[in-house]
DNA sequence: CCAAAAGTGTTCTCGGTACACCCATGT
DNA sequence: ACATGGGTGTACCGAGAACACTTTTGG
């Protein structure tokens, strides 16, 4: 664990970079990861107990697009995953100024200054599929960590952040049964059994291996390579996205 | 034909507005309507052969939803109609002022001044069905015309209007293929051959008849009601929505 | 009684579902 | 050799597609 900023240097960092965002506008990244057979969520750690999604504020230089991926590498260290842009959080509710003043106070600021990000912000929902192994994830500056969960087993989330998250979800599912999008989770070679297992995870249910396979044949851009080697049983074939 | 405000009154009244609205962000409406076979959407006319789609502003008090909804009610007068958010033009080019300066320039003003509106915006995308004959359009003020246009045959469209019309449509196509929203292009009361039609007119195909009857009764959300009276032929049964 | 519209039925195909069968490999 | 995992094949079912048949009405 990383110790965080102090309070006074946050304000100051706050304050510095005010000008350069578009005001209200936020972005919150859902980005997908997969390991063993479990599909993970990357979150920030605020507090002993509490978790919230990366996120960040859009360049007044930047599409929104960019400003998602910026925030997506600041986090991970990725550059061009999947990103789909699910949905807006548009609520007079996302007025969470309280909240926020509890957050920072408990960081030492007293709260009598009123920051630019304790506004009411309209959130631009994306979610991401990424390779886990080729991340580095690092937390932000009042983050005290930055970690993978089990999408079905989440933390005590920040705000509204556990709805963005299960939208996200049901968005991913929707596209998956039409794309076969799964496949970024994985590294480039994979075989059909990791990714079968992929879509369940998804799903959270199970799925005959047959109509599988036969579905993603379907797709026709797998491409198969050779057959891996040193494992026990059948040799099954590597496949890779392209052609 | 309603003569718009002029340009020192119309600057006025955009400065009053200026700390009401959420800044940077913007709500565009594509509005379809339905008649005699064909899909429409209604544009406001800014000049001679110039279109734009109808859109507002957020104010700080309201949800993105509820502008919207506001939006469409000062224009055809209609609350609660079906509405869907199906996208963010979130791109830096959307950075309009040279456009915007010049179509204030038409309208007198001398453009020395820089209007909050002239910004980089933001735009969250709705599109809406409604009921034509249930609406009355009126222009804003700024606008010469309100008019319903053939989806299929769109005039010249302002800034970036014309893709975001085509995707709202591509978006409504994708709706309809697993949801009977269409009957909301049309009255409370309808038969199954002019559902049949409102399908046909959005997809842009023909599609067979029998197959079209089994796929609304399998959504089991319609109910039969009495049969049309005094028309030539065997009378078709009227249906509503509900139960 | 006939043309045309509306309602319903028949057939074919294809993709989802479940399951069976065969192949290959390390223990 | 055999248990286990991997690849492929078969039979069934339901939805989509094309088309045929029947009913009903005004002229």
């Amino acid at each position: 664990m990383k110790k965080p900023m102090n309070a006074k240097e946050l304000v100051q960092l706050f304050k510095k970079s005010e000008h350069l965002f578009l005001p209200n506008i936020s972005v919150d990244s859902v980005i997908f990861g997969y390991e063993q057979g479990q599909l993970q969520v990357l979150l920030l750690q605020v507090d002993e107990n509490t978790w919230m999604l990366p996120g960040g504020y859009v360049y007044k230089t930047e599409s929104v697009d960019e400003a998602a991926h910026r925030n997506i590498y600041e986090r991970i260290a990725l550059k061009n995953t999947f990103l789909k842009q699910y949905a807006v959080f548009g609520g007079v509710d996302r007025d969470f100024k309280l909240k926020l003043k509890n957050m920072f106070q408990q960081f030492g600021h007293d709260g009598s200054e009123e920051l630019w990000i304790q506004q009411r912000f309209v959130s631009i929902g994306y979610y991401a599929l990424v390779d886990k192994a080729k991340t580095y994830p690092k937390p932000n500056l009042f983050a005290k960590a930055c970690a993978w969960h089990n999408v079905y087993e989440l933390p005590k989330l920040l705000l509204d952040h556990k709805k963005i998250i299960l939208k996200a979800l049901a968005s991913f599912r929707t596209d998956l049964e039409h794309n076969p999008i799964g496949y970024h989770l994985l590294s480039t070679k994979f075989t059909m059994p990791e990714l079968h297992q992929v879509f369940e995870s998804v799903h959270d249910k199970q799925m005959d291996r047959s109509r599988f396979q036969k579905k993603m044949f379907g797709y026709a851009v797998f491409e198969r390579l050779e057959r891996k080697e040193g494992v026990a049983h059948r040799r099954p074939y590597y496949y890779r996205h392209g052609k």
